[in-house]
DNA sequence: CGACAACCGGAATCGTCTTCCGCTTCCGTC
DNA sequence: GACGGAAGCGGAAGACGATTCCGGTTGTCG
């Protein structure tokens, strides 16, 4: 697993509909180099979204040369906008990223704060569930890193949140909810074909667990950001299932 | 992911170092046809070490021609013995799995009957992480139905005595505690190499999250056996990582 | 309108798994 | 102890899929 660098391909934005760039300090503005030339922009998102589409219908198991006939073009123009299948199916999980970040967000936003933890941990199980995406984890370092640490901040609130109001265990700390989660997505990706809702009963046993009173305390030291680094970047992303 | 069916190799077995067959029914048994020529067992055997060696060492990061030569063969020799790659290294899991059931039955011999399913739980995901597998499930159902079934009957022994003992929710099912395990053990691979012991942390948290007390009901059925079928049938065994 | 960098398609290349086939070696018999 | 043939053997050839290359094409900008 070498670990896909890259930076590349910031731009390629829908772009806000607006037609002033306004910033006059065009001089220096980074972005004009990253503009694609308007034909390649057009097969750029054809190929992201015949991929798209044989994602959802085979979750992975098919050609690069499938993903350009689809999109009309050939295997060559694919390649130059990602450098391997690997990167393109990474650009696939992002928008699906960003939502799960929407969906944080809004459980940050829940009226009672000491169910937002609950709530947090609920609605990422059933985002992850309802994506379609199978057999995969989604976190890997090369897809967004700073919408991850974004995700962590919101965690991170959160879990203050419920611990103040004494709805979680003390000893729980913003990575265990993380390993949790990533955790029950395993186990949505499991078994998600075999019996559709059957992780549900799952994820109450792990929120359950959480939850403080009686627990004897954990022996061994909680995930740190670095582990975590190495955790998703050792997880597939959207891989072949 | 079509599945493996195959019977096959029931044989090859080191055999009783006993002199005797014993039986004179000799007539009926199917042993015969099974019988692997000398050379042939030799090699069959050489293949499997040369596999196991490669996969200590790379994980499964390695192609049948390597295989094959350093077990002094060539690869016609390796598919002569298995249909594909990944029977070989289902046939690598064989003797772990094996493993694992006695670890179960030792579980079930421990003098406290209501520490027993604890006791289980945790030698389970030890077993796991000593054997050095990493990124695999290894439930296959293509390596070892009957042994499969063995581990799931001890563990519904073991699991009635803690209930009776008030050691865990009265709602938890046998193959609950299945699918506690084998999640754990997808922790156990994805956390195993960027930190090596920090599974036990969350162990401990759904260990505790099996005890009776406070806990909410259950809103979701148990996993069934035919579930549980299809969700290990489902998963990558030794496959790359 | 012309120059040219960025693009394009798709054939060729490469690495792997898997199949095939002519030659070889054991096993049971005469 | 030699013999016949099934079971084995090695490794070349085939199949597949990712990735690279390159000669021809096409927006873009002056």
């Amino acid at each position: 697993m070498t670990s896909v660098a890259s930076a590349s391909s910031v731009a390629a934005a829908p772009a806000a509909a607006g037609p002033a760039p306004a910033s006059p300090t065009s001089a220096r503005t980074p972005a004009r180099a990253e503009r694609l030339r308007c034909d390649a922009a057009r097969n750029r998102e054809r190929v992201l979204a015949a991929a798209l589409e044989l994602y959802r219908e085979r979750g992975g198991a098919f050609t690069v040369e499938e993903v350009a006939s689809r999109a009309g073009v050939g295997v060559g123009t694919v390649y130059r906008r990602f450098p391997t299948k690997n990167a393109l199916l990474d650009e696939l999980a992002r928008p699906f990223f960003e939502q799960l970040l929407t969906t944080a967000q809004a459980a940050h936003g829940h009226p009672e704060p000491a169910e937002r933890l609950e709530v947090f941990i609920r609605a990422m199980a059933e985002q992850h569930a309802i994506d379609g995406v199978r057999s995969g984890r989604l976190w890997d370092a090369a897809v967004a890193r700073p919408l991850r640490d974004e995700y962590v901040r919101t965690l991170g609130l959160i879990l203050a949140e419920a611990r103040a109001a004494g709805r979680v265990r003390a000893d729980v700390e913003p990575y265990d909810v993380g390993v949790v989660v990533w955790s029950i997505t395993g186990l949505i990706d499991a078994t998600q074909h075999a019996a559709p809702v059957i992780w549900r009963r799952y994820l109450d046993l792990l929120v359950d667990s959480l939850r403080p009173g009686g627990e004897r305390p954990l022996a061994t030291r909680p995930v740190t950001q670095g582990d975590w680094e190495d955790l998703v970047a050792a997880s597939p992303v959207l891989r072949l299932g």
